[in-house]
RNA sequence: GGGCAGGUACCAAAGUGGCCAAAUGGGGCGGGCUGUAAACCCGCUGGGGCAACCCUUCGGAGGUUCGAAUCCUUCCCUGCCCA
């Protein structure tokens, strides 16, 4: 193991807080005295099994304790996902059964072993303690704390003054994830910037239980592909890591210059000299951004699918949008009969939701066979036996119509 | 328990008997310009129909009316004040 200061600034890289930094170096250099590593906790939502590239600022930071020889705990909130972080209008969603909760835990697995050691790596389910506590520890653990102290939480605060509603249930949140702490022992914990406050009240009830106190590390929020709102689902401006290469390559490809330094800042280990230099070099025009930002896409599609298919996600990108040719892979829609109304084919493939919708498309110049702008909305697609056609929808969607045999 | 203010499309927010499938903004989608960048410009954005037009929608259920998002009854939900 290397030494405290060492592993400290290798920690830190990243980081927007350390709360308190002096009490990780004292825990670094106990660990390293005593050969015991440190428990360091991460929790995750048990319902959103789909990891994007906003999750992997954190992951990789638990890979780099990882890196160091401590202990890492990922952590599956399956009974606080019970709850819902009160982000927002959260309502309590109904529970998960085990069957679902066990699959979608493995489904993280396939995931975060991308990044972290699978060797190294705890998978933990906070339902293991929480769901045992009985109402007389729940309320002893409410006790320690107080609604004013909860309230301080600047989305429970903002809330209470726009007069919105919360929901009792919600300000328990913050206690519960505490406790997981309690009941893990955790030397440190790791969250999003806005985890600060629940990561804090950890601090606080580890105390109330007698335990030394858990360090609190914050990471940034990763902007989603919007490059305002944070990468989210539910938002839809995410990249998810299982996603196709082109299809990561493609993301990246559209997101702002601005956003690609950002990018690049907590994704990669490109390092910020580097960075810098680019962005000085793109602003005297030396440089095209889009170079740049292709090896951006290079990279990330390379962390969780390899160089080879990075390689070929670019030779793609580069023959559908610079040359302006068809993709060599399409997916395949069988047509069966010789002729029909394109409209129909449009939704009866699910390939748009309604007929309202595939009109205004064609209307608008949005629908494509072999190339050709299709701008009649009764257009009847003819095809011989064999015969294939490449239908594109939009900017990037692309199918390859193909006749059968009979 | 009492009083008051609210619940409108993906979100925010107008509309308060017919001109309302419902202003406006955001978002989304398409097109243009480009580097699938940003910014910007144009268009579309409940369902069916080529269209005329028809159908479903304004918290739920009933009712008044030729006609209701708009009026009445009742129920549910939210916030504020009082207890």
């Amino acid at each position: 193991m290397k030494e405290v200061e060492e592993q400290f600034e290798y920690l830190k890289k990243g980081c927007v807080e350390i709360i308190q930094e002096d009490e990780l170096k004292a825990k670094l250099a106990r660990s390293l005295k005593t050969k015991k590593p440190l428990r360091v906790k991460a929790g995750f939502d048990p319902t959103a099994p789909d990891i994007h590239l906003g999750h992997t600022v954190l992951i990789r930071k638990m890979k780099h304790f990882q890196d160091l020889g401590h202990e890492v705990i990922f952590l599956i909130g399956d009974f606080t996902g019970l709850i819902g972080d009160p982000s927002g209008r959260s309502a309590t969603r109904p529970p998960m059964t085990r069957e679902e909760i066990e699959k979608n835990a493995e489904t993280y697995k396939e995931q975060i072993f991308k990044i972290l050691d699978e060797k190294k790596t705890i998978i933990d389910f906070n339902s293991r303690w929480l769901g045992k506590l009985t109402s007389f520890e729940i309320i002893k653990l409410t006790a320690k704390y107080t609604v004013a102290r909860i309230l301080e939480r600047d989305d429970f605060s903002r809330r209470l003054k726009e007069g919105r509603p919360i929901s009792v249930h919600e300000i328990l949140y913050p206690l519960m994830q505490a406790y997981d702490s309690v009941a893990l022992q955790a030397d440190v914990e790791l969250g999003g910037t806005d985890q600060k406050f629940n990561l804090l009240v950890g601090r606080e009830i580890q105390r109330e239980y007698g335990q030394e106190p858990q360090v609190v590390m914050t990471m940034p929020l990763l902007e989603g592909l919007d490059g305002v709102e944070k990468m989210s689902k539910s938002l839809n401006n995410y990249v998810g890591i299982t996603e196709p290469p082109l299809e990561i390559y493609g993301k990246i490809m559209s997101i702002s210059d601005e956003l690609m330094f950002r990018y690049y800042e907590l994704l990669t280990d490109v390092p910020l000299s580097e960075i810098s230099r680019w962005k000085q070099q793109i602003a005297e025009g030396e440089i095209n951004p889009r170079d740049i930002k292709a090896r951006l896409a290079r990279l990330i599609v390379a962390d969780f699918w390899g160089e080879e298919a990075a390689r070929r996600a670019e030779e793609e990108f580069v023959r559908i949008f610079r040359k302006k040719e068809a993709p060599t892979e399409m997916e395949e829609i069988p047509v069966a009969a010789s002729s029909l109304p394109l409209i129909d084919l449009l939704v009866d493939r699910g390939l748009l939701p309604s007929r309202g919708e595939a009109k205004r498309l064609i209307r608008q110049g949005g629908v494509y066979l072999d190339g050709q702008r299709i701008n009649d909305i009764t257009y009847t697609l003819a095809l011989k036996k064999k015969q294939s056609v490449i239908l594109r929808l939009g900017k990037r969607k692309f199918f390859l119509l193909k006749r059968n045999e009979n």
